[in-house]
DNA sequence: TCATTTACTAACCTAAAGGTTACTACTTAC
DNA sequence: GTAAGTAGTAACCTTTAGGTTAGTAAATGA
């Protein structure tokens, strides 16, 4: 019985790491958010802060960030027409996740750098 | 002057994130993982244990682990040959990344739940 | 005796993520 | 008068991760 549970645990476990993953594992979704998080709030801003994205990709990624409430469109319609994206408090509960993801990053690097020089 | 350092460690930052989701960000990788944490060393066992990977799949991920330093691949010549693949210690480093992505889910996905209702 | 298990690999195929180019219609700056 | 900026979209192409099928050779199980 009990290990019913655990193995139910565990399954729950795998599939919120799989949200997770599809979430934010695409290759541009993460630098969009830092982006926001650094105060570009513009479509061409953000992508002039992101080196190598282009406007088709940048353009879908916000749409899924929209889509699951990290980003909030807002539009003024005025001459010229001008669209702004706003980071929304949810966007917030990925610190963690992100803080993690670069200090293991960081530890990774050095850990390939020694490697490299022992080779040497 | 504190601006050049700032966007140096905001880059760094960046490079750390993607060189950190390159490593674990593949579909299967962190199944796998988790797959040898729990204690399944084999490579058939691995693969019936992860339910949906197929053996070429699961043979390239596990080539990948080791040479990331994650997993050590042992042969033990006999009659048949057995091999075992043992995780290593550097993979206990990604506990923090791992239980980040889970909860991050299992807290995304109650909200979707919660969203949902409101719909109906 | 025939199927199954071991740990894979080769060859092929598909789907989807992402990249490229060109274009919109309007405005401002040179 | 024209180049550049505004926020994108349409149509197309490429890359690649991953999926599928079949097969290895030797040994055990029914």
């Amino acid at each position: 019985m009990e290990n019913v549970i655990s193995t139910e645990k565990c399954r729950n476990s795998i599939k919120a790491l799989e949200d997770a993953m599809y979430v934010i594992g695409g290759k541009w979704t993460l630098r969009v958010i830092i982006a926001l998080k650094d105060g570009h709030t513009r479509f061409n801003d953000i992508q002039r802060t992101i080196d190598g994205i282009s406007a088709k990709v940048l353009s879908s990624v916000l749409k899924d960030l929209e889509e699951n409430g990290f980003v909030k469109r807002k539009v003024d319609i005025g001459v010229p027409v001008v669209v702004e994206y706003e980071l929304l408090s949810y966007a917030e509960t990925l610190q963690e996740v992100l803080s993690a993801l670069v200090s293991w990053g960081e530890m990774h690097r050095e850990k390939v750098i020694r490697k490299q020089e022992e080779l040497v």
